[in-house]
DNA sequence: TCGACTGACACTTTTGAACAGG
DNA sequence: ACCTGTTCAAAAGTGTCAGTCG
């Protein structure tokens, strides 16, 4: 299991009244699955992104403790660049094609049991399940939007608030996985990666060797069977003899492609894996790449806290600036460059909601949840905050903005999105990191849906 | 010509409504 | 009237593949 090193609050400005007990706890959040994640690490994770919204697989599973149990948290994703690159897939290999296209409108995926209290998170594990992935940038179903052909890693934003509303005076945590990174495809590139899906994805059951989808293959023409025994024969030789030169082998072999089981490594076995994916080693040189807002910018408003991994992870988490960002220069390995340095000495971030909102009372802002019989709230209940912020009131203090829910009574604002960032620039704090991209002055933010549309960290979208 | 992308397809799991029984 | 368990159809999630597009 992981677990992130010394928690360190990510708040610079004002603090809440008071010391907050609630970064003296252990929190801790691990990642469930990590083998599976390790696997297809290992080869290099693909996920598959479409129009309607692709769910991911493996879905983002973590485990959370050390909260306050009747504290209530917010729990968020976002997916990040892994770098400023895109890449194309050449013979076995990941390459890059140039640098990547302007980021997509950034989205971040809340959970839809937010806010729940500590003990719902703790109580057991936290799946993000219904993330979808698209490649619209014009999707209207706030599901998160990426580029195809381009890498990035999912974050965990843990943030301690009564409701959406208190966020902007709470502490956002951060957490990544060096094991979730992955690279966003239309179509899978690499078959050892559609071999692992297939074999662990239960909805894919019906391509299995001994699956029971065989009228399709047999409808195949000569050609594609054709085209498929060579496939075959190329994962049969990857698999049984020597991985491509910039596959790392010693973590593809972990993965036993005949049983299709997860590999079952013992503590032992991690010094194997010390390159752990084609994109291990780029790591160990890598960069993030010169980006419109610089990786100055992108490193301001958080800190992240990098999931140690096992020692075997090391090199992946070590990186340094200005060497080939190339996946495929996998030789040499560096153990002793900074870690994540874009990551670390990052000015907290704050959250902030639609400045109408600090008209309403604050009644369950910042502070302590009272510790008293709480109920889970559960999504409805959630829905119900948001439904009262989505219907036109007269009660003072209620917000009568209208949120975009694409959703049912369930899912409410499960994914925060809203209109393009040309209709909803950046908020005022954030602003000033954002000098690509159209600045906004005098923006009042309207409502929920408009401030979630923003990044909620100015490094993760530029 | 080629690589990236799209949509239809067959298969699977999941979900929820309808029903029966206690 | 309620609760629980079962059944079944619809919905949703998969990778495959042929075709389209730039």
């Amino acid at each position: 299991m992981q677990s992130f090193r010394d928690l360190k609050p990510n708040f610079s400005g004002p603090p809440p009244a008071g010391p907050d007990p609630y970064l003296q706890g252990n929190i801790r959040l691990t990642l469930e699955d990590p083998d599976l994640w390790k696997t297809f690490h290992g080869i290099g994770t693909e996920m598959i992104i479409t129009k309607p919204g692709r769910r991911m697989f493996p879905h983002c599973k973590v485990n959370l403790s050390g909260l306050i149990p009747c504290a209530k948290y917010i729990l968020l994703v976002d997916m990040v660049p892994e770098d400023g690159f895109r890449y194309k897939w050449n013979k076995e290999k990941w390459e890059v094609a140039g640098k990547a296209e302007p980021q997509p409108p950034c989205r971040t995926y809340l959970h839809p049991d937010s806010p729940a209290p500590g003990s719902h998170w703790m109580k057991q594990s936290v799946s993000f399940l219904k993330l979808k992935l698209t490649n619209n940038t014009l999707d209207q179903h706030g599901h998160i939007i990426l580029h195809s052909m381009h890498r990035y890693h999912p974050r965990f934003h843990l943030v301690q608030a009564d409701d959406l509303f208190s966020v902007r005076w709470s502490v956002f945590q951060t957490f990544s996985f060096p094991e979730t990174s992955f690279t966003a495809v239309t179509a899978y590139q690499n078959t050892k990666i559609t071999k692992l899906k297939i074999d662990h994805n239960p909805f894919a059951k019906g391509f299995r060797e001994e699956g029971t989808n065989k009228k399709r293959r047999a409808n195949k023409n000569p050609a594609s069977l054709e085209k498929r025994a060579k496939m075959s024969d190329t994962l049969n030789q990857d698999s049984e003899e020597d991985s491509p030169p910039d596959f790392c082998r010693s973590s593809y072999e972990g993965y036993d492609a005949e049983e299709g089981d997860l590999p079952k490594r013992k503590e032992g076995d991690t010094v194997k894996e010390e390159r752990y994916s084609p994109w291990a080693a780029e790591r160990e040189h890598s960069v993030r790449t010169e980006s419109p807002a610089g990786a100055d910018h992108r490193d301001m408003y958080n800190t992240e806290q990098l999931v140690p991994a096992p020692a075997s992870y090391q090199p992946y988490r070590f990186h340094e600036y200005g060497k080939s960002p190339s996946p495929s220069s996998s030789v040499g390995s560096s153990s002793s460059g900074s870690i994540r340095s874009s990551f670390e000495s990052r000015v907290p971030d704050v959250a902030t909601v639609p400045d109408h909102d600090s008209s309403k009372p604050r009644t369950q802002e910042v502070g302590p949840s009272s510790c008293g019989p709480q109920h889970l709230p559960a999504p409805q209940d959630y829905t119900g905050v948001l439904n009262m912020s989505m219907t036109p009131t007269n009660k003072p203090g209620v917000i009568s903005h209208h949120i975009y829910s694409p959703y049912g009574a369930e899912q409410s604002l499960g994914q925060w999105n809203g209109p393009g960032p040309a209709q909803y620039p950046p908020p005022h704090h954030l602003t000033a990191e954002y000098p690509t991209q159209a600045v906004h002055h005098g923006y009042h933010h309207g409502n929920v849906a408009e401030w979630s549309q923003y990044p909620l960290f100015s490094y993760s979208c530029w």
